[in-house]
DNA sequence: GACGCGGTACTCGGATAACCGATGTCCGAGTGTCGCCGG
DNA sequence: CCGGCGACACTCGGACATCGGTTATCCGAGTACCGCGTC
């Protein structure tokens, strides 16, 4: 199992987004560059979270990303399904029901999908208790103000 | 993000194995069989669980898998662990410190990993409190019945 | 009749292909800005 | 001097290659059983 890369240059992203919150937005390029990561493909991820309603975006010449809202509305839990989609990690195939057990009555669920579940239940709630607004309290102001030097914004 | 298929199956013939604790043990075949799944990959899983020290093989005629230890000492988060191996699904790249961050200084890890690795030990300690065993009591005697007469073997 | 031995059938185990999704790249559509031209 | 217009540069957005990993398969190594031959 493994999480898909977008996630965390998602995450990032937003966090520099929440820095920068109600001023002029990002491009992709600006945002690439500051964490080297391919241009095109992290487009791709933002692209994801625009339409999941995390980003706004605007085209044209000063045009970019920003938040469609203030970070404390807005969960890890959000950039994580935006990327990487709401089905769940573990996707129960029933075989329970193929071969010795088939023809079989199953009236309840799967006692192992629905452990499974739980698990990732208690996963989304840990991501859904934690806000941008969160990780960004919980970061050093010298990362903000040397994110936003190298962006090229002045200083708050 | 998608977990293998071979952990379902996995839990399938761990649970199967249990309802037969000490009997003889059941080769690949006969299970790939009682799940319609191919044998061949199903022998690379248990092959899997047998060198995370949760089933033991015998070879030969009459050989096959059998539990390693009771199954109240089996957790699902063992039998994941197995498949899926320790390594967390979010991996930190740590692009912070890359392009704008390049050059300063991290002493605390990244909030993002942080609160990642929080989520993930949540589910972790939900898939560890659940044992195969307790598997075995959510299960309806029915399907221990089909299963154990389908493999041939009488009844208590 | 009892023991030892060779052959056979069956099983696990690891090395080897095929397929699919994540990753990476590219180009077109749309938009705001700037400069130029006419009034 | 001021307003309108056209061209341009920049940005997003989706369509098209590439790569790694899961999925699937095969064949060799090892082992227990069975039958036969010998003592």
């Amino acid at each position: 199992m493994r999480m898909s890369e977008g996630v965390e240059w998602a995450l990032h992203c937003c966090l520099t987004l929440a820095w920068l919150e109600g001023e002029a937005p990002v491009p992709t390029n600006k945002l690439a560059a500051s964490f080297e990561v391919p241009a095109a493909y992290l487009n791709k991820c933002l692209q994801a979270l625009v339409r999941a309603g995390i980003l706004i975006s605007s085209a044209g010449i000063g045009g970019g990303f920003r938040l469609a809202r203030r970070p404390e509305k807005i969960s890890l839990l959000d950039v994580v399904v935006a990327i990487e989609g709401p089905e769940p990690a573990f996707r129960c195939m029933e075989i329970r029901q193929r071969g010795a057990g088939a023809g079989g009555t199953f009236r309840r669920t799967c006692s192992i999908a629905a452990a499974m579940r739980r698990a990732e239940r208690a996963w989304q709630s840990e991501l859904a208790a934690q806000s941008l607004a969160d990780i960004v309290a919980a970061t050093p102001a010298a990362a903000h103000n040397r994110m936003r030097c190298w962006l090229g914004r002045p200083g708050k």
